[in-house]
DNA sequence: AACTATTTATAAGA
DNA sequence: TTCTTATAAATAGTT
C-alpha cells in the first residue's frame, strides 16, 4: 500500500518534473534565440541599410515585435497602401524551408517613408572603420612582434597611437554611458529604444491561429 | 595636360571601382545575413513552437518575407481583427501592466522623442562596436604575449600600467554593456534586450508565458 | 545568470 | 552568386 502509493506518486512526480524541465528548457531556448534573432535583425538593418519587421507569437499568445526603423512602417509598405493583406506587389518569400523563390521584382511605390536612417548608417560605418583600422593596426603589431621577438610591440612606431586611441575610446565611452543613462531615464520606456517603437495592442478577441 | 587628364580619370575610375566594390560587398553581406536570419527564424519557429513573420525591404525596394507557419496569418494576428494598422494606439491598459508608470501613447511619440531614441540606438551600437574592438585588441595582445619569445610585455614595469588600464577598460566596457542591458530591461517587463525589440502584451485571458 | 564546449554563422577571397 | 576557409558569434548544456 504504502510502497505502491509511493511508487505511483514518485512516478507521477518524476513525470511532472520532466515535463516542467522540458518546458523550462524550451523557454530558455526560446529566450536565447529570440534575443539572438533580434540582434541579428538589428545588425542586418544597420549594416545593409534595409528596413525590417519581425513578429513572434509565442504559444501562449505573447506578442513580440522588432523592427527597424519602424516595424509598422515596414508592415504598411509590405501590405500596401490600403493596409490590406492582399498585396499587389512582388515579394520574395522565404517561407518554411526558407528557400528563396526566383521572383525578380523591384517594386516601386511611393517612397514617402524616406527615413532618416542615413545618418545613423554613416555613424555606424564610421565606427566600423574605426574598428577596422584598430584591428589592422593591432594585427600589424602582432605580426611585427612575431617576426622579431626582440622588438616588442610597444617599441613599434604605431604603438603610441594605439594607446592614445585607447584613451580616447575610454573617454568617449564614458560620456557615451552618461548620455545613455540620461536618455534612458528621461524616456518612458515602454516605447523601448527603437526610434519609432510601438506598444502593441492585443486584439479584442482571440482568433484561432493554428 | 595629358598626364593631368590621365591622373584625373584614373582617380575617378578608382573611386568608382571602390564604390562598386563597396556596394557589392554590402550586397553580399546582405544576402548571407538574410539567409542566416531566415534560417534562424525557421529554427526558432520549429524548435519553440512559435509563429513568426519577418519582412525585409532592401534599399532598392525589394521585398522579402519569411514566416512560419504563415507570415500573413501572423501579421493578421499582430494587426488585430480588422487588419488595420491603426490598431488602437492607446494600449495604456496593457502598457501600464508592463511598466507601471504614467504613460503616453506609443503612437504619439513626438519628433523629439524619436530623435532621442535614434541617438540612443546609435550610441548603443557604437558601444557594442567599441566593446568588440576592445575585446579584439585584448585577444590580439594575449596572443602576442603567447607568441612572444622573451620578456613578455606585461612583465616590464612601465608597461604593466598599460595592461592594468587595459583590463580596467575592458572590465568597464563589459559592465557598461551590462548596465545598458539592465537599464533597458528595467523598463520592459517581459524583456527583450535588443534595442529595437519590444514585447507585446498578451491577451488578458492568457496570463502565462510558455 | 554565468560559464564553457560545441556548433553555427559569416567575412574575405576566389 | 556560390564555394572555401579561417575566424567570430551563438547557443545548448550545465552550474
Amino acid at each position: 500500500m504504502a510502497s505502491g502509493g509511493t511508487t505511483s506518486s514518485r512516478k507521477r512526480r518524476s513525470t511532472e518534473i520532466k515535463e516542467v524541465k522540458q518546458k523550462n528548457k524550451r523557454h530558455a531556448t526560446f529566450c536565447k534565440r529570440k534575443q539572438g534573432l533580434f540582434n541579428k535583425l538589428t545588425e542586418l538593418s544597420l549594416l545593409c541599410d534595409v528596413k525590417t519587421a519581425l513578429i513572434i507569437i509565442s504559444p501562449s499568445d505573447m506578442l513580440y515585435s522588432c523592427g527597424y526603423p519602424d516595424a509598422d512602417a515596414v508592415l504598411r509598405r509590405y501590405l500596401g497602401v490600403g493596409g490590406s493583406l492582399q498585396r499587389n506587389h512582388c515579394v520574395k518569400t522565404h517561407a518554411r524551408a526558407c528557400v528563396g523563390g526566383d521572383l525578380e521584382c523591384a517594386c516601386k511605390t511611393n517612397e514617402k517613408e524616406r527615413i532618416e536612417c542615413e545618418s545613423l548608417r554613416v555613424e555606424y560605418e564610421a565606427t566600423q572603420n574605426l574598428l577596422k583600422a584598430e584591428t589592422k593596426r593591432l594585427q600589424a603589431m602582432t605580426k611585427a612582434q612575431t617576426d622579431s621577438c626582440f622588438d616588442p610591440w610597444w617599441n613599434l612606431p604605431t604603438e603610441g597611437m594605439s594607446l592614445e586611441s585607447l584613451q580616447t575610446f575610454k573617454a568617449s565611452l564614458e560620456s557615451l554611458k552618461l548620455n545613455l543613462v540620461a536618455a534612458v531615464q528621461e524616456k518612458q520606456l515602454f516605447t523601448s529604444v527603437s526610434p519609432t517603437s510601438h506598444v502593441l495592442v492585443p486584439p479584442p478577441q482571440l482568433p484561432n491561429m493554428s
